[in-house]
DNA sequence: CGTTCGATATCGCCT
DNA sequence: AGGCGATGTCGAACG
């Protein structure tokens, strides 16, 4: 349960180490990966991907992961997100490539099984390689998403409009589930759709598909009359035109 | 330009070295940080969030990373996703919380201005910090996106059917561009929207609000028939039926 | 499994 | 800076 850390080492060092913490080889230059926790690297290399679609970055120093949970990331000196990777349930080995006598590479390669496909790390040097053996259990308690739009509108109707009466909460339909379904003061039926954020023109697309989808579900039963309302902090003007079009309404609410 | 790394440091060695690596101080106990290219951390720690949402996540051994364009990351142990993050532009700085004589923690605080976002990282224990300074000016080469199938088309037209002929790319309207506009055989207008995976129904909304931009701004002068055709690998039931319904069509191929 | 949609989405392009 | 759409989007919830 002690972490492995090493400073500079050889590409045979990191194989060797990588062959010490797991068990299972599969010839004397392969070696299958598990990592416990996580096993990050730093060092100069080149990546290929093949599969829905494919890339190649040419070498350059840069941060590899490997998580326990088959997870792997490449991590360039820039952006939020990893410039290649591979989701979890991915598997990992490595495999010291030997030209002669010397080792040449050392080649994370992670392989996803739906769809098909491989990531190749081709490392020429090594700067940092360490096993990580931590415990975390944590989970992330996170508060403001649109969940919490929803939450506040049933417990305060009226921040809707005066006498919204909600009446169900995630309401299907054949295009996905309505955010509230109500009825106003005058008995209309009214369609709500939350977002947390400025909306655009997708969100009144989505807002009019699940009036149509109701609308042919129940108007065939009796002859009620339909209201959409978007609700969310702002709008495009292009959204705003579209849903005055469509004969929707928009209700300004902060998440 | 030599890699700093620490195991098992002290929070004040950890401050320490995060200090030397740095001229900017704010004060004894406040250190700006300005990654030259990666600084990397596994420790115990603490994570809460405050900006557009909120969240907490309790203590537990996992990864930071701070790079040079002010993006940070936190990794638990699985999931391709940071459980807490900052994008590119924050500025992260290090505070030494000091209880009597001990230190009690070590702050990473990152802040992005515009929206205003804290994120806090308090250590409890590190287990590695290391200062990663390495080159890396490759840039990912990627095929096999949305565009190359509007290349593959403009080469050659009739993958969507028979007599089509491409006459604008990515032509613009009120809710966006408009993937491949042309005509058909017969004379008639089409608009062509690329998707690179399967489909459901926002891909035909968007379609639908394509044209329907274009009809507007176009019919006034003549009488012109509009076509829209949806091109991708394949399209959801739901899709298919919406589709249908505005009168629309499908064309599949693959990316 | 597939479908659908939210996200502290991020990212790039264009106006 | 804002609008808009793509992403090898990811991730969760639900059928």
């Amino acid at each position: 349960m002690k972490n492995e850390i090493l400073q500079n080492p050889s590409l045979e060092e990191s194989f060797d180490l990588l062959k010490r913490d797991n068990p299972e080889t599969f010839f004397h230059n392969r070696q299958r990966i598990r990592a416990r926790s996580m096993i990050v690297s730093f060092g100069y290399c080149q990546v290929d991907y093949e599969g829905r679609a494919s890339s190649s970055l040419d070498f350059g120093d840069r941060l590899v992961i490997l998580k326990k949970d088959g997870t792997a990331l490449i991590h360039q000196n820039e952006k939020r997100e990893p410039v290649n990777w591979q989701p979890p349930g991915s598997s990992h080995e490595a495999i010291l490539k030997v030209e002669g006598e010397e080792p040449t590479d050392l080649i994370l390669r992670s392989v996803r099984s739906n769809p098909f496909e491989v990531l190749d790390i081709a490392f020429r040097e090594i700067h940092l390689l360490s096993i990580l053996k931590g415990e975390d259990e944590a989970q992330l308690n996170l508060s403001g998403s649109e969940k919490s739009m929803g939450n506040r509108i049933m417990k305060q109707p009226d921040l809707i409009e005066q006498g919204f009466i909600p009446i169900e909460r995630e309401k299907k339909t054949p295009f996905g589930p309505v955010d509230i379904f109500g009825k106003d003061y005058e008995g209309n039926i009214v369609v709500v759709e939350l977002k947390r954020r400025r909306v655009g023109p997708d969100a009144v697309s989505q807002l009019k598909r699940y009036i149509n989808a109701l609308r042919k579900e129940e108007s065939e039963t009796k002859g009620e009359n339909f209201r959409g309302i978007l609700v969310a902090p702002s709008i495009t003007d292009s959204a705003k035109d579209l849903l005055e079009e469509e004969g929707l309404e928009f209700v300004s609410l902060n998440p």
